[in-house]
DNA sequence: TGCTTTTACTGACAAATATCATTTACCCCT
DNA sequence: AGGGGTAAATGATATTTGTCAGTAAAAGCA
């Protein structure tokens, strides 16, 4: 059973971030009074593919992985979250069941919003909306985007680009590496590949001096050369 | 310089699909009056790839393809629009840049909505802005679909699947043709293989009596065995 | 309709990647 | 801190898929 504790969503830093954001002292009071907040230990999942949520998450603070089994039973890692980011809501508002599973990557606690209130702010304040709108639109670009990737890319190329997209999401610890620690079959989930040939690939990387590799810690040496391999050009 | 025509969104119907379903007589007599009605011919390109749109199309009659470039120059098709959908919104909605080239399959009508008109109704009306939602939920969901395919199944199985998400997507004709004429290069721009590949591929599916070929007509003889060999669940 | 350009097809070969089996390392838990 | 269990690494091999070259067919246009 996880643990609860109320947060203050007016001091929540995540808020400024997230599509709440754009709600007035009034409404978010609302939002305040009904939200439950959750603390998700590592590992754990939040939603699971196929259920019907009751509503969404707000992730105060931690880090998680949305993924969805493919037709052979395998997982594949669509996207993550971290703090200020939402989830559940794509399900929420088409009426469908959850497209992925949604796992914690390291300790997390999220909001948990019935979607009632989820309705309310959008029948109230277009400017909410708009924000949810504006999200989708960047996630349905960033889809787009893997989709060609992952179409046209070789693993290799795949591989050195996830590695970029990994730390722009995540950043860098203060040692430099980058700030998520993944085993080597997620990142083959995340590549499409298989976990030996993503084994295979970041021994080459590491030989060629592109990266540096300590267990699940993984340092970026040479992001040049990296983007020049995963033909990233942006 | 394309045909114009003012047809009334009123009588469209086309619109009774569209978000455009949502809006009042009186908010619908305004994007009536400012909207434009634009024809195509086949093979035109009404957006492309990294421009602004001023504003949406609301497709009327015709079936476009939407795609982007890869960083190797080669298109990719990310999915497909025809009657009553409506495409653009995402660039606008976003404030990005177009993230793919919207080209005619065939001969298109569609009308062009200005983007304040799209934002006064997101403004006046949650219904609108909910129906808007959904539609983009529901291509997340597809986009969600469309990756783990991408990542986790063989090039066999991508191309037995494209054959049935044409069939459901298009129809067939009087004579039992998927309705819709694409060519191979496209097929494998959708699949991400090689053009030879497709072929090879469609040749050994007709030899099993699976599908029969004319051209560029498609007739699909054993949709069972195809889901089979897609692994196409649902 | 006939002509020209594009598309479709075929084969041979090369390259990339998957699969399977085995050994080694390391993570995590009590 | 030790030890069981999972994850990582490596090698050998099979399979899939891409590439290149060349020919045949068909689509589109004057």
């Amino acid at each position: 059973m996880p643990n609860m504790e109320h947060f203050d969503c007016a001091n929540c830093p995540s808020r400024i971030d997230s599509p709440f954001h754009e709600l007035s002292e009034n409404e978010l009071s609302k939002v305040q009074s009904i939200k439950s907040c959750t603390f998700f230990k590592k590992g754990q999942i939040i939603f699971h593919e196929g259920n019907r949520p009751g509503g969404i998450y707000c992730i105060r603070k931690g880090k998680v992985k949305l993924s969805r089994l493919g037709s052979d039973g395998k997982e594949q890692i669509i996207r993550f979250g971290k703090d200020s980011d939402i989830i559940g809501y794509r399900s929420i508002l088409s009426g469908e069941n959850l497209s992925a599973t949604v796992t914690t990557l390291e300790d997390t606690s999220a909001c948990f919003v019935p979607k009632k209130i989820l309705f309310d702010s959008i029948e109230g304040n277009p400017k909410f909306s708009l924000r949810i709108m504006k999200e989708m639109s960047r996630e349905l670009g960033e889809a787009g985007r893997l989709i060609t990737n992952l179409a046209q890319k070789s693993v290799r190329e795949r591989l050195a680009e996830v590695i970029l997209v990994l730390r722009t999401t995540f950043g860098e610890t203060a040692e430099g590496n980058v700030d998520i620690s993944l085993t080597r079959e997620e990142l083959a989930n995340m590549v499409g590949t298989a976990t030996e040939s993503v084994i295979r690939l970041l021994s080459e990387f590491k030989e060629d001096q592109l990266i540096e590799l300590k267990g699940r810690k993984l340092k970026i040496l040479d992001s040049d050369q990296l983007a020049r391999i995963g033909k990233v050009f942006d």
